[in-house]
Formats: C-alpha cells, structure tokens, sequence
DNA sequence: CGTTGAACCTGTTTGC
DNA sequence: TGCAAACAGGTTCAAC
C-alpha cells in the first residue's frame, strides 16, 4: 500500500489533526510487529506529539515528554503493506486488526490497523533511531542529479531492484518505480551502471516528477488506502504502467507487459522501454 | 557485490 | 458452486 507519496499524505494529514495533543495511555492487540510492547506502554502515556517527520516510508512522531528527565523519545512507524494510522471518535467502531490505541487528550483515539502486520512500531531515542534512519538513502525528490548518477555508477544491480532498495533511495516501491521508469523509458532489467547519461538523467527527472505528482492526488489508493481523513487518493487515475498488463501503452499502444523482477511484478511497455542486449 | 526464493500475515481475486 | 492457487503497496534473511 504506501510508498513514499501515500506515507507523505498521511503524514501531512497527522500534523494538521494530532500535532500537540498528549497522548493519554496505550492499548495493545497483537503486538508482532512491535520491537518492544512492553516499552510502548510504559513510555508513551503522558508524552506530547511535537513534531511528525517522514523518513522514505517511515515516519517519526516525535515526543515531549511531560515528566523531567527524560531524554526526548520518537515513535518509528512503518506502514507496511497495508498499514494505517489516524484519529478517530471513540464512538466511532474500531475496525478489525486495530493493534494499537492511544486515547489522547482531546478525546479523540489515535489507532493503528493493519491486517497483514508487516508493519513495525518501536519507540525509540538516540543511537538506536539513528541505526534505522543510517540505513536509508537519501529522499528521492531532494537528492541532486550528480548523486544521483553517483550512487548509480558501479551498481550492477538491475535498475529496478535498485528503485526498490531502500539504502539506495528512500521510499519508491512497486508502484514509483514502475511509473518512473514508464515515463523515463527505461526497462526494468537494465543494468544499473549501463544507463546513460541521458537516461540517468531522465530517470532522475521522472522519479521527482512522479512522485510529487502522486502526492499532489493524495497517493495511490488500489484497494485499501486511504488518508488520515479516510479519504481515498486519486494517482491510481495517472498510473501509466503498474497493473496495466496488457491494456496499450499511453505513449504508443503497445501492450504493455508484466514479468518478475527482483521477485516483484514488473509492468513496463515492451516497445518504449527496450530490454537490454542479452 | 549480486540474485533468488522463502518467510512473515490476512484478504481478495483468479482459475479450474 | 467450491476450493486451491496466485497475488497484493514491504522488508529481511538464508543460500548460492
């Protein structure tokens, strides 16, 4: 479900509805996903949300802690595959797989759900949060085309697996790959350190584009996405490639094709994008 | 450095 | 109709 613009649009949608509000206690279900449950309890009743940043498809709720003392702590979340975050009325009957609620102070609750739990949660401070966050790239919509072509030279990786990693760039998945490569002509089995300067280029280009452009429609909703205020976005409309398999081409009617690549569905358009010499 | 496949989990769609 | 397989926005790990 969320790549970087559905995790951008939630995010901001969070800031404008929980950004001050103290969070009052904590009720857990199933807690597989959580790196230290215990620890969630414990320390986030009393804090106060300060600050949401986002971080690829993580984001961090950064908390004040109303006790002294106490070193500044963040909540980490992933979203997974189907992840979501958002406040709601008590009243309001909480779906199926609701893991985590946190009642806050204006008597709203804050409540995660997420069927397949692929998700995580960890509160964390630190070294430990800055493990995590070291690991990723830079943002793909803020890294310069000079390191952009860096980061690519060497890499004999095939393209799209590179768009998937996250220590390569933060936050494109599936779906912002596909697109992007769609739009910059390129085929996903391409060899990384094969693409030209021009299409680095134009790769570098398409990548910003599509996904500020997804973020302008609020993300891609496909089944179950939806936005802090439970509304769907509307990028599916402008998808180009992904799930399109054997429906023509924008650019030239071609069918457009699926295969495996790093073990993911891969749709691209077989005349525009060409496959690299065998 | 890479790749592949499986695992994690639930729900929905597809195919026979 | 019914059941099984395939598939889904992600990440991680073992084996090669």
């Amino acid at each position: 479900m969320p790549e970087l613009p559905e995790v951008e649009t939630l995010v901001r949608g969070l800031r404008k509805s929980v950004i001050g509000r103290r969070i009052r206690e904590v009720r857990l279900g199933k807690t597989d996903f959580i790196d230290d449950p215990a620890l969630l309890e414990r320390g986030l009743p009393g804090c106060r949300i300060v600050a949401i940043e986002r971080y690829g498809k993580y984001f961090l709720l950064r908390l004040g802690s109303v006790r002294n003392g106490r070193p500044a702590s963040s909540l980490l979340v992933h979203l997974g595959m189907t992840g979501h975050l958002a406040a709601h009325p008590p009243a309001e009957p909480a779906p199926k797989h609701t893991h985590v609620v946190m009642p806050l102070d204006d008597g709203r609750e804050l409540r995660y759900t997420d069927p397949r739990r692929f998700g995580r949660m960890a509160l964390l401070e630190g070294t430990s949060l800055e493990t995590v966050l070291g690991k990723l790239g830079e943002e793909p919509m803020e890294v310069t085309l000079a390191e952009f072509r860096r980061r690519l030279a060497g890499r004999r990786a095939r393209i799209k697996s590179l768009l998937l990693n996250q220590s390569f760039l933060r936050g494109v998945g599936n779906i912002y790959a596909d697109e992007s490569l769609w739009h910059a002509r390129i085929h996903p089995m391409r060899f990384g350190a094969n693409l030209t300067e021009q299409q680095a280029r134009d790769l570098h280009r398409a990548i910003r584009k599509t996904l500020s452009d997804a973020i302008r429609l609020g993300g891609s909703s496909i089944s179950d996405y939806r936005d802090a205020e439970g509304r769907p976005g509307f990028f599916q409309l402008r998808h180009r490639a992904y799930d399109r398999e054997g429906k023509p081409c924008y650019r030239c009617r071609a069918r457009i094709r699926r295969i495996l690549v790093a073990g993911r569905s891969s749709y691209f358009c077989p005349r525009c994008q060409r496959a690299p010499r065998p």
